[in-house]
RNA sequence: GCGGAAGUGGCGGAAUGGUAUACGCGAUGGUCUCAAAAACCAUUGCUCGCAAGGGCUUGUGGGUUCGAAUCCCACCUUCCGCACCA
């Protein structure tokens, strides 16, 4: 047996070559002898190499995946590079290089990283989404999208961002705000493309089977926004006299005898109609002023109402009454018709904006039962309908919507609908670094889409890619001019390139069979491992990538390319690493780079600390010292397996080696229940235990017994996942066949885990008051007469009789007095 | 403002109604050494006490319970999400 000194040095690149020469994590199509599991991780941007932060979000995945593995499943665990789009574009711009260059230079550090981690990643999958073998079939997915009516050019308000030079999708817009750089937002009217996401917002809202968390569920299903509700044709009387309909959308239709005036968004056609002459100039000015305020200028109004009285008026249906209208940014044209009918008694916005304004206000729903005196503030409580002519006496919300939804429908007023704050996902960018769109536009047939053979439209590599506000391919003379694939005469390319977001909505797709040129995909490989087990990744894409894909596997669904409904089974979140308070970025220069650790304390060691640190959901704040921790217990093991492994064990039945028995399957069962719940840190504490019980007797004769050298094997093949080097050294020291990562994961046996006695704690009135042993299954009346027996018991009672005695077995007796 | 999560030693954290502080870091003392580092051994929530032993302690204040970090109520703080969505 070797005597060498633990050297990760010399060991870990020893074992990375020999898995990578033998395969051993390759992941076989097809193989119906086992079951499959697909374990993906969120693939990372190009936009700089590796931190710790990647490392504590990988390390969990890799030693879940590896468990599988030993669970004895096929495992498909890729990799790969999100690498077009604005964040590698931007550190490219930044860094003075090419795009192209800096992406794959990232990517090939970032590999050697992930190698030198020893991560289980299986890299014959690899893929880059920059790589025009993957583009080509992004491009040939939005001809399918766009041949099924899912993919559409429009003209729209967009949401422009002044610093990066192109718009961006609502998704990208937080707090009015650039999602990449923090920059304010505008509004600009422009022509792009869109994805028809809204068409699968009611289907979207179904999570049914799919273990998320609740946390992402909750925010997808606010972002879809969905709202049952009335929408009700007013009737608005021009600046001319004419008649015509003002759509509106209310959620409380019980409230429609309580308007009191109208309000239009500024960007609403009908101001311009409604407008009198004597109000057109202030008006003019109102919509001028709004239409070019940022979001976040709108937004901080709020409590502060502005607007402006048209001088038109509008017809309630319900009641015949002539109401005034108003203009006011409080209404967004985004949502609804863009026009409210508004009830300032039920309504708070509506009630601040009547008491600003001096407008009348109607009680419709009381709380009593009975019209109050005086109304202080909205009521959007419970209550009965009041001022509402023949709907009067009836519950408001509930039964009252009930009614008048039916009425207003029988009169022709109305229909009730659901609406959705959901919008269509805008792709288009005015950026170098993404996939082309693959239109041509020609004179004569306007937008034609590239023929799928002659995919891809690539990329071309010399063009200006400084952000302009233009987009930087429409620079380019070669890859604008082009022909009509309909009839052959001079055509346009259009020159935007696809949304970062499209890439990566089909990726997973992709690792089934990454180096299929004839497909996007191969149907029987998608079908064997889709869809995915297992999702890891951050909580930042929560909304974005993840709708996006599911939108994708539906909307190819729909294509007839696949066969199922959700892409992602199971979805696991982990927490953030932080630095000095803050997120690590290369803008904050606090990024803490895993490589020197790997240097000094081995990949093995960085690893475990990487699981050790923090709860792997949670998260926590990075402190360098700890390293040393599993370093000095990767060493003890290494001592202990190589130097005190008893080749020629003796069985033993003494109360020690039984102890030991127990230990070992104890620590079995929470290591599986740990590796199983993502709780990697109290995986690591538990190895550490049962690293510390053999420490403690493995100079004793304990240490010569067939229950010593079981937990030492146990002991390696539970840390096999986490430190996969060290553990596969220590499994071939001992004599085991190779590999350590093609054993069966270690089986608990709850009969040897029992314990042969307890200690019973006694509490006298809940404070503990005294310990003692006693065997498994002893019985009540001999377990109250040894602890009335105890002379520390029977002082503290002195002599009085206990008003009350509780007995759980095996853990407490618990005295009244 | 609304919604959610969290608050435990000097530090990272464990324990989801039953021995609070597992596991690790750090610290202190010791062994080894000319010395230091490493390694190993011991101690380590606070506090009173020579000791035996006692008291206190999971953000704060109340409650339920034989028993609460854990359940309930109110409040404070931090983080996250949403934020005029009619």
């Amino acid at each position: 047996m070797s005597k060498a000194k633990y050297d990760p040095a010399v060991i870990e690149p020893r074992w990375q070559a020999k898995w990578e020469r033998d395969g051993l994590y390759r992941a076989v199509d097809f193989d119906d002898s086992k079951p499959k599991w697909y374990a993906l991780v969120m693939f990372p941007y190009t936009s700089g190499d590796l931190h710790v932060g990647h490392w504590f979000a990988y390390t969990g995945p890799d030693v879940h995946a590896r468990y599988r593995k030993m669970r004895g499943y096929n495992v498909l665990f890729p990799f790969g590079f999100d690498a077009f789009g604005l964040p590698a574009e931007n550190a490219a711009i930044k860094s003075g290089g090419h795009p192209a260059d800096y992406t794959s230079a990232n990517m090939e550090r970032m590999i050697v990283q992930l190698r030198t981690m020893g991560a289980a990643f299986q890299w014959d999958r690899k893929l880059a989404t920059s790589d025009p073998g993957y583009y080509r079939w992004t491009q040939w997915l939005f001809l399918q999208l766009y041949k099924k009516g899912l993919a559409y050019k429009a003209k729209a308000p967009v949401n422009w961002c002044p610093k990066d030079q192109t718009v961006l999708a609502n998704e990208q817009v937080i707090n009015g705000r650039c999602d990449r750089c923090g920059t304010l937002v505008v509004k600009k009217e422009l022509e792009q493309w869109f994805f028809r996401i809204t068409d699968y917002a009611e289907e979207l809202l179904g999570f049914e089977g799919l273990d998320w968390p609740e946390r992402v569920v909750t925010m997808q299903t606010n972002w879809i926004g969905r709202s049952e509700g009335l929408e009700v044709d007013f009737t608005a009387i021009t600046r001319d006299g004419a008649e015509e309909k003002m759509r509106i959308f209310t959620t409380r239709s019980d409230t429609l005898f309580g308007v009191t005036f109208m309000v239009l968004a500024p960007e609403h056609p009908l101001v311009e109609r409604v407008t009198t002459d004597d109000r057109r100039v202030e008006v003019d000015a109102y919509v001028e002023v709004a239409r070019n305020a940022s979001e976040i200028d709108r937004q901080s109004t709020e409590g502060d109402k502005t607007g402006v009285f048209t001088g038109g008026y509008a017809i309630n249906p319900v009641n015949g009454e002539k109401v005034p209208i108003w203009v006011a940014d409080y209404v967004l044209m985004s949502y609804g018709t863009g026009a409210i009918m508004a009830v300032p008694s039920g309504d708070e916005r509506d009630f601040a904006f009547a008491k600003k304004f001096d407008l009348p206000i109607r009680e419709v729903v009381s709380p009593s039962g009975k019209p109050s005196r005086e109304l202080k503030e909205a009521w959007t409580g419970d209550g009965t309908l009041v001022n509402s002519g023949r709907f009067d006496g009836l519950v408001a919300k509930g039964p009252a919507i009930a009614e008048i939804n039916a009425w207003v429908k029988a009169q022709g007023w109305g229909q009730p609908t659901v609406r959705y704050r959901l919008r269509d996902w805008l792709i288009s960018r005015q950026r170098y670094w993404g996939a082309p769109i693959p239109i041509v536009y020609c004179e004569e047939h306007g937008e034609v889409p590239v023929p799928e053979s002659d995919l891809p439209v690539r990329l071309p590599r010399e063009v200006d890619f400084k952000p302009t506000g233009a987009s930087p391919l429409a620079e380019s003379d070669e890859f604008v001019n082009t022909t009509c694939p309909v009839c052959g005469k001079t055509a346009r390319r259009e020159t935007d390139t696809m949304d970062t977001f499209v890439d990566s909505s089909w990726y997973y797709l992709r690792y089934c069979s990454p180096n299929i040129t004839s497909a996007a995909f191969d149907k029987d490989a998608v079908d064997y491992w889709m869809p995915v087990d297992q999702y890891m990744g951050g909580i930042e894409h929560a909304i974005l990538h993840l709708l996006y894909s599911r939108f994708f596997v539906k909307a190819l669904r729909d294509v007839g390319l696949l066969g199922f409904d959700e892409p992602f089974t199971r979805l696991r979140n982990q927490g953030m690493i932080v630095f000095g308070g803050a997120k690590m970025s290369k803008s904050r220069g606090n990024v803490k780079a895993p490589d020197e650790m790997v240097v000094s304390h081995g990949a093995d060691a960085v690893r475990l600390y990487m699981l050790f640190i923090a709860p792997w959901s949670e998260g926590g704040s990075w402190y360098e010292e700890g390293i040393d921790g599993t370093r000095r217990f990767l060493n003890g093991v290494h001592f202990l397996v190589t130097q005190t492994y008893p080749a020629d064990a003796i069985e033993d039945e003494s109360h020690e080696a039984r102890e030991l028995v127990r230990l070992t399957h104890q620590t079995i069962r929470s290591c599986t229940d740990d590796v199983e719940a993502f709780k990697f840190n109290t995986y690591i504490a538990g190895l550490m235990k049962l690293r510390n019980a053999l420490q403690d007797v493995h100079k004793s004769p304990v240490a010569k017994t067939v229950a010593y050298r079981r937990a030492l094997d146990a002991l390696v093949l539970l840390l096999a996942p986490a430190a996969p080097h060290l553990a596969e050294e220590l499994w071939k020291v001992t004599g085991h066949e190779y590999s350590v990562h093609q054993q069966r994961w270690p089986e608990s046996d709850r009969a040897l885990s029992a314990a042969d006695d307890f200690e019973l704690v006694v509490q006298v009135n809940g404070k503990v008051r005294d310990r003692l042993m006693l065997p498994v299954g002893v019985d009540e009346d001999h377990v109250r007469q040894t602890v009335f027996g105890r002379p520390r018991i029977s002082e503290l009672l002195d002599g009085k009789q206990p008003r009350k005695v509780i007995y759980i077995p095996g853990k407490i007796f618990s005295i009244v007095l």
